[in-house]
Order: structure tokens, then C-alpha cells, then sequence
DNA sequence: CACATTCTACCGTTTAAGCCGTAGATGTCA
DNA sequence: TGACATCTACGGCTTAAACGGTAGAATGTG
């Protein structure tokens, strides 16, 4: 047996999946000065990711012009909602007020941070009692 | 250049991790055992992933009558702190309050995991209020 | 047309992760 | 003592991830 394929975004498919979620269907170069504010990489690096995460069903390209345009084909909330499920269940047994103690103490947030928090809580609290 | 090297524990450390926590020092067997109530994997597999533990720092290991005792050399606060930091900085750009609201959608909390949710923001709250 | 730019396709390199087999030492017990 | 179990050390194998080079096609520009 080896590595086993994980079904998350590595970090790396991530950061490209933030991009395209945020500025729509890009093309390599698009995504490459985006992704070079951070750090430097070539060319053909970026093409490779993308290119990997195309094969991996992550998105879908297109001919725009003479070059590919890319496309997230996975939903925002969804992935997101996945990462934090998994760290979740792999960390805090399932525990989601643990995670949120360590959540607290890790971000030290602002007062008006706490209350985004809160209003997150109360937002939820309130969606669900309806449904 | 090549994979960098990732300072957060992968999932297969932070199970051992998570039994080291709670039992204390334990030998690869007690490990093992341990592990494989999840999924088996063969005495010298869980003894690869203890020694390069020990050889990352993560874990400490001593004599314990003709076997090793190992023991988690990083504590368990400090590291699910960094896991829940590291996911929030990836993911939500810092923003706490996107990491919560993702969370109670996904976990979908009882109405005794929404108490103890707002106990530990209140507790957090007091205790850096007083400070 | 000549030349540079800009893409893609294809393949190689390096390292980490995960899994396990074999050999050899040491201990247990009938 | 002989048979067997249990550990360690060491190394091998496979795959994923990250990064980039090279070749060649397509395009634009003076």
C-alpha cells in the first residue's frame, strides 16, 4: 500500500480554488499573479496544479482565446464546510464546542469579531428553529 | 525543489497523538492496538510512524523493560491550537466568525452542543475580560 | 518575412507519507 | 535445550505533491 488519495484540496489547490472562487474562470496567468503575491513560481508550475486539479475533477477549463480558461467546478461553502468536518472529526471527536474553544484562544478576536461570532451562532439558531 | 516539509501533524501522527494524550506513554503493541480499532495496520507500520515521530521532535521515547515506551513530546492544547489556526488562515482569511458559521453547518450540533458552543464563547469572553 | 512572446503538452526531479518485509537479537516456556 | 514469540533496525516500495524545464505550436509585431 502507499500514500492514500486525500479528497481535500492540499494547501496548494486551495489557494488556486480561493482564487477562481473569487475572481471567476481564469487562465494561468490570471491565477499565477495572483498566486505570485504570496510567493514566486514559475510559469509551468501553475499550469501543472491547475492541470491536476482538472484531471482530480476540482475544475474545468475551456479554450478562451489562444490559451484555457479555469473554472472551480467545486462549490465554495462546500468545500469550506468539508475542511472544517474533517479537522472536526479527525481532531475534536466530533466536538464542536472543543473546536471553537481552541478556535477562541488561537485568533484572539476582536470585540467585534465576538459579535460577528455570536451573530453567526444566532443566525444559525434561528434557521434551524424555523425549518 | 519538492514537497515542503509540513510542520502540523499529518492525520496519521495525530491519531497516535490523540493516544498518547490520553494513555500516557505507550509501546508501539499498545499503539497498535489501539489503531487498529479503526483499520489494521502491521506492528512494523505503526512502528515506522512512531520513529519518524521521534525523529520530528513530536514524540520522546525510552527503554521500558525490552521494548520502547513513547511518549507525545508537543502538547495537545498548543497542537489542535495550531491545526484550528492553520485551518482558519488557509481557509477563512482570519475570519473566525466564517469558520463557526461553517461549522455549525456542517456538524450540525444538538441543542446541548449549541450550550456548551456558547458556554465556551462566554467562558472565553470572561476570562479575557478580566485579564 | 524574421523574431520574440505566449501558450500547451509532456516529462523529470525531489521529498514526504504510508505501509510493510526481513534479519537478527533477546526473552519465554515446555 | 528447542520451539516460539516479540522487539528493534534497516531498507524497500508506491503514490502524491510541488516545482519546473524543454520542445514546439500559435500569435503578434516591426
Amino acid at each position: 500500500m502507499a500514500r492514500p488519495a486525500d479528497d481535500h484540496p492540499t494547501p496548494g489547490e486551495l489557494a488556486v480554488l480561493k482564487i477562481l472562487w473569487e475572481q471567476g474562470p481564469s487562465t494561468v496567468r490570471e491565477v499565477m499573479e495572483v498566486l505570485n503575491e504570496q510567493r514566486l513560481r514559475a510559469y509551468t508550475s501553475v499550469m501543472s496544479l491547475l492541470n491536476v486539479m482538472t484531471d482530480k475533477g476540482l475544475l474545468t477549463r475551456r479554450p478562451k482565446g489562444r490559451a484555457f480558461q479555469y473554472e472551480a467546478r467545486v462549490a465554495r461553502e462546500k468545500t469550506l464546510g468539508h475542511l472544517v468536518e474533517d479537522l472536526l472529526g479527525r481532531a475534536f471527536e466530533g466536538s464542536a464546542s472543543a473546536l471553537v474553544a481552541h478556535l477562541l484562544d488561537r485568533s484572539d478576536p476582536t470585540p467585534q469579531e465576538m459579535k460577528e461570532i455570536r451573530r453567526a451562532i444566532n443566525r444559525y439558531q434561528k434557521q434551524r428553529g424555523e425549518t
